[in-house]
DNA sequence: CTCCTTGCAAATTGTTTGCATACCT
DNA sequence: AGGTATGCAAACAATTTGCAAGGAG
């Protein structure tokens, strides 16, 4: 039902814009809905779409994901490891909105996710201050996680 | 003077790891200080280093960036424009340090930037909460300028 | 003298683009 | 019907890598 909820605004917003509503967008945004732990490149989406689609194109999934981006339908993040990545956030975690960040552990790589809503005040701050009108925002934190704490370095 | 400091900083460092202080090293490192406002990608970079030392490489410069940023010494911020930039952040705001943070303008693509000390309290409770160590974060707010926001837009 | 570092050019790889065809509306 | 969207392959661009020559300790 959450599913049908992102697919029907999907549907909203192409049909404002005078775009058309495809399968492939369709499988797109619902393949990032079922994946909404995760962290995917463009090409991930593409493999996991190519299941049900084989004839996907990987150019049309970069394609869907810059315009689901415009639309604010879906989050980009950048993990330095040299791709883009995409996760569904904000829009599964109705009313109660939490700001996702992440952690990246500098000897080993992993990702944790964290939740918080500290930025919530810093983004009204920044619009008083500055007349700057913050749509999202992306926050990353380098450091070191605990394992890698535990073995030294 | 401070200039001196950060040379100083990065000799100890490569001596610490026995690596080796060549003049593509500290000049890479005295343009990144003597630019400290920019954002500047490594071929920015390599054009000013070689105003000055012709021969520059421009495999050198992203070998010595990784080499700086993985001792700290500068910041590496991803403006999603297409390359990584770099900066030399914190090492400059002397001991009253300050987070530097960036607004980017997704209508006109300016970057604002914006200092902010909220932060620090959010990384200790990171800290407690996750056991998770941070020695450095990126913060990027995504939204409208002022000068969109008057036109329109 | 030894090993680290460099410059060059070639190789990689994520992402974009041109174009003819296929598809929404 | 008419313009939008797609798939494919070629084009791009930032970054990395192999290697022989040069330089620091």
């Amino acid at each position: 039902m959450e599913q049908k909820k992102t697919e029907e605004l999907l549907r909203k917003r192409l049909r404002e814009k005078g775009l058309k509503v495809t399968q492939q967008r369709l499988l797109i945004l619902s393949v990032l809905e079922q994946n909404s732990g995760r962290h995917m490149t463009a090409e991930d989406i593409c493999e996991l779409v190519a299941e049900n689609y084989p004839e996907i194109g990987l150019a049309t999934v970069y394609r869907t994901l810059q315009l689901l981006w415009d639309m604010q339908l879906v989050d980009r993040i950048n993990l330095d490891d040299g791709c883009v990545r995409y996760e569904i956030g904000h829009l599964l975690q109705g009313e109660a909105k939490h700001n996702h960040h992440h952690l990246i552990c500098r000897s080993c790589g992993r990702v944790v996710p964290f939740d918080d809503d500290l930025l919530d005040d810093l983004e009204q701050h920044i619009e008083s201050a500055t007349g700057f009108y913050v749509l999202d925002h992306e926050l990353k934190f380098y450091g070191l996680c605990r394992e890698c704490r535990k073995k030294g370095k």
